[in-house]
RNA sequence: CGGGGCGUAGCGCAGCCUGGUAGCGCGCCUGCCUUGGGCGCAGGAGGUCCCGAGUUCAAAUCUCGGCGCCCCGACCA
């Protein structure tokens, strides 16, 4: 955990007359918010400051971090703002991708790769996008020891080489619609980086498609919105809102950008994924026409589409505690860890045998099942570490239980005593696949109750103000980008979508009629989700 | 890019103000002992004190200049 003199910065901020030292100042601070942090000088303390995790009320932001490290999900690069998955972060972007290419195959898409590197030139055809891009290209200059003739830019996002060859595969109706899908990463010269939320590069998946009609690419812009918001909420556990961008938030380059937006533990808003109707930007940009049945050439009307390994990080904010992550069984790169107790060889002997048989048994059922053998940490250890790496289930296994053929099962989601039951290890497979079912749904009603609970339909631009302090405000407005900067500038929260379930998926809710801008007061049709956000 | 903080063993830090033998905890290795909620004891290995210049008999410590990272703002998936 942080030291006091670690905070300077914000104990500066209170900063008393300068005969006091920073620390003691930082003392000072700290004793006027009643709060006890242990010391330095008490090694016990300092063993378990370093064990422990802030508490997410003390900081959010260090809990996050320190979170990350410890957990294993991934480590800081040599390079700013770069990150290293590490396994354990890697096997749950495994599961997401596979959850996801499910999906996108059964809708038709097919996968393919384009290549890192991009002409400069390409990023220029399109005037919104370069604007938009321009600042955060990274570019190449120099190949093989020789100045390039032209600079070529890392890939921020492939709309445009895929435009390009698209001019060249795309010749008839005949042709469409093309359905495409990447799974590779891009770069963004981001200026404030946080692991997974916001690193210079990072992995995701791009899809881009070309229809013949105008409405065929809105229904698959709105098609894969629906597909990523229904990965959010079955596999992520993460309730989402599906909504539509302002103009000031959309992608550069599309002309309707929609997102799914999360809440997350501490109240702002993460776009945890997003889906752009691009009208026929990209396609007069880079001359993708076909023959249309009557021998008119057309441009296409394409789409694009992207869900970011930044979903990582909704699922640590959502559904973590104070103990860790908590993650979804059916991301969960191990969705049950069986961690054997005993004392003699004797016991050893007959408790591995047990845990041997029960993990075959869950491998036999599709369970993905880890057995820590580890011969060093004592079971209480390994307890609060799986705990802290988020486990959904873990079995305790130990001589009395091997007595009565039975085992201990501990709900990652119910911490302490009251989550854990004495259970027979016959028919133990069946019991853990249908408490992995109970906790994935309890996972995401927790998650949806803690929304609904800070969101308020704020219908003064006072209560707005009020309700971004720690979650949503869902407010009238009048759709004027005025009002919006407005509120930005004045609240720090951003317009996060016009929601397209205007009742916010509540079934009995009433839809009020047209509203008064919250900022302006002028008539507005719809609500939108102002928040802070990442 | 502005404001703040930090850089000393794998990790977390103390030492710096007031220059003189480089330390503590965790982790790691060996042995014993323990194991049902972060065991214990004993021994051991491990250092370019971020880099460079300067001051000095002597620099982790003082001065100047770099570099890097983290946090807070402006920009963003």
């Amino acid at each position: 955990m942080r030291s006091p003199a670690d905070n300077a910065s914000f104990a500066s901020l209170f900063a008393p007359p300068h005969s006091l030292t920073r620390r003691e100042a930082s003392v000072t601070l700290l004793s006027l918010l009643g709060r006890v942090y242990c010391t330095r000088e008490n090694g016990l303390d300092r063993r378990m400051a370093e064990e422990k995790l802030p508490t997410r009320a003390q900081d959010f932001s260090e809990w996050y971090n320190q979170l990350v490290l410890k957990a294993q999900l991934a480590d800081y690069a040599p390079v700013r703002g770069c990150m290293i998955v590490r396994p354990y972060g890697w096997a749950l972007w495994e599961n997401m991708q596979q959850a996801l290419d499910r999906r996108f195959k059964a809708t038709g898409h097919q996968n393919v790769a384009f290549p890192l590197l991009i002409p400069r030139s390409f990023i220029d055809k399109e005037k919104h996008h370069v604007e938009g891009f321009s600042p955060e290209l990274a570019v190449v200059t120099i190949g093989g020891g020789e100045k390039l003739a032209e600079p070529l830019v890392i890939r921020p996002t492939s709309e445009t080489i895929i435009g390009h060859m698209w001019s060249k595969w795309i010749q008839s109706y005949r042709d469409l619609p093309v359905l495409m899908n990447q799974w590779n990463s891009v770069v963004r010269w981001e200026l404030r980086t946080k692991l997974f939320l916001r690193t210079l590069e990072f992995y995701w998946q791009e899809g881009h498609t070309a229809h013949a009609t105008r409405g065929e690419a809105e229904i698959e812009t709105r098609q894969m919105l629906d597909i990523y918001a229904d990965f959010a909420v079955n596999d992520a556990a993460i309730p989402v809102i599906p909504g539509k961008k302002s103009d000031a938030e959309k992608f550069a380059g599309a002309d309707v950008t929609y997102s799914i937006e999360g809440m997350m533990g501490d109240g702002k808003a993460l776009q945890s994924g997003t889906s752009h109707f691009l009208g026929q930007n990209f396609a007069q940009a880079f001359e993708v026409k076909y023959l249309d049945q009557g021998g008119q050439l057309q441009h296409c009307w394409t789409t694009s589409w992207g869900l970011s390994t930044r979903v990582i990080g909704a699922i640590i904010m959502v559904h973590g505690d104070d103990q860790g992550l908590v993650l979804p069984p059916k991301l969960a790169p191990y969705q049950v860890v069986i961690v054997p107790i005993y004392k003699t060889d004797e016991e050893k002997s007959s408790v591995i045998e047990a845990a041997r048989k029960l993990k075959s048994e869950l491998v036999a059922t599709n369970v993905r099942v880890t057995l820590d053998g580890r011969e060093g940490p004592s079971p209480g250890w390994k307890f609060n570490d799986w705990e802290m790496r988020g486990v959904p289930v873990r079995v305790e296994l130990g001589p009395k239980d091997v007595a009565k053929s039975a085992a201990v099962l501990a709900r990652r989601d119910r911490p302490g005593r009251e989550g854990k039951i004495s259970s027979p290890l016959r028919g133990m497979p069946e019991a853990i696949a249908q408490l992995l079912v109970e906790i994935q749904q309890a996972m995401h009603d927790k998650a949806l109750a803690f929304r609904k609970a800070n969101t308020h339909h704020a219908k003064s631009y006072d209560e707005l103000k009020m309700a971004v302090e720690n979650g949503f405000a869902y407010s009238y407005w009048c759709g004027s980008a005025d009002c919006e900067a407005k509120i930005k500038e004045e609240t720090r929260a951003t317009m996060r979508c016009i929601p397209i379930d205007q009742s916010l998926g509540e079934e009995n809710a009433k839809v009020d009629g047209d509203g008064t801008c919250v900022y302006c007061g002028q008539p507005a049709p719809e609500r939108a989700i102002f928040a802070r956000a990442y």
